[in-house]
DNA sequence: GTCAGATTGTGAATTATTGCACATAAAAGG
DNA sequence: CCTTTTATGTGCAATAATTCACAATCTGAC
């Protein structure tokens, strides 16, 4: 299929979804994988699979299935990860602790690069991943200085507008942002925003049917 | 509309995206708020907001709009998030403590009644939010006798499993699941995953476009 | 070399979701 | 009390996403 076809963003999502079971099919010495066996991993429909990997090109063959190392490869390029990504963070408050010290992130690319707090206390700190955490005031030279593509948002609701701001003006290109708040976002920016909440809502909700 | 109607799970995340912006205007004194306002707020379609709504019943007025204090009370009674939800945790590495300290769980009726973890020297020390580590061997006993509606899971992947059939046995009615694998489940179980490197990923996507 | 079995890739049918557009109703002003 | 303004609730059309179903094609056995 061409890559002019306007892509779902829900196959992105689910494509994203098949790399986990990717790789711990690699990790069993498993060759080859099949649409159906992919989607009972993933608790997707197997036409949905062979749909969603049909809008990059056809990497399966008939009567085989997928190989499982090449589609890794192939599912990390159509995602860009398959290079390092440079993160930054501000808030280094328990969550904000927690993401720096998360194994999954580098595993994948996604590289911590400049922690920031706003605590005078915390300031200079070393952090086990070798890091020494900055200033707030430091955020606009060093995004620049550092090549920080993406900002991680882990402060208090109240400031997470005004480090946004910050974010933005240093020209970040995207941001994650753990803070219940929705964003003022210039058009350039992407945001993501992750909220545990609403998980439990949704499952809160659920349960009372 | 009658309860009868399938409500579409789209409906029911936005209606729970819609909490954050009523509290926002709680604290503003304002006491109406039109859906073109929260829309704008939710970054989603004025329609889309009366539609939601109007699945539960006409909260609003026409010509004026809806009454935030009781929007807001409807909404979480919808999402049965009108209540005390109790949870239990396993895994109290950090991102386990972060979520134990994370404040708006609790100001949303989600509360932590027990922590786990299978480390002999974290077990039977007192959290500062009351709790005392229990070993992994008391989940079945506390679950039942604490109560434990909601299993929180924030092991290492290699002992997600065994934890969630623990909690499956112990008769647990849902699982929030940190742990990037996906859990073998009996039916009447609810399974919410989170994994921040999808959205990780999909900001990646995103930008190489 | 042919046939049986397996599994992809995809057009078409189905199902779900979104958003327009307008009838409806409340409020405010004169 | 009538008119204007505002904003909801909803039928319907448009759009999007999912799933079916089957032709295409590869493998391996005999």
């Amino acid at each position: 299929m061409s890559s002019e076809t306007k892509i779902p963003d829900a196959t992105i999502e689910r494509v994203a979804l098949y790399l986990r079971p990717l790789e711990k099919l690699m990790e069993k010495r498993n060759q080859v994988v099949s649409s159906e066996k992919l989607a009972e991993m993933c608790k997707v429909n197997p036409a949905q699979v062979r749909k969603d990997l049909s809008f990059f090109g056809g990497f399966g063959v008939r009567g085989v299935g997928y190989e499982v190392h090449d589609l890794l490869i192939e599912i990390k390029k159509i995602l860009a990860s398959d290079r390092e990504w440079r993160l930054g963070i501000v808030g280094l408050d328990d969550m904000g602790m927690a993401l720096l010290y998360h194994k999954n992130f580098l595993k994948r690319g996604y590289k911590f690069v400049a922690a920031f707090d706003s605590d005078p206390q915390k300031v200079g700190k070393k952090l086990p991943i070798g890091l020494v955490v900055q200033p707030v005031t430091k955020i606009k030279q060093l995004v620049k200085d550092l090549d920080i593509e993406i900002g991680v948002i882990t402060t208090s609701p109240s400031r997470a507008q005004d480090i946004a701001d910050i974010y933005f003006e240093a020209g970040i290109l995207a941001i994650l942002n753990f803070s219940p708040i929705q964003l003022r976002t210039p058009e350039c920016c992407l945001v993501q925003n992750v909220d545990f909440t609403l998980n439990l809502d949704h499952l809160a909700y659920k349960l009372s049917q």
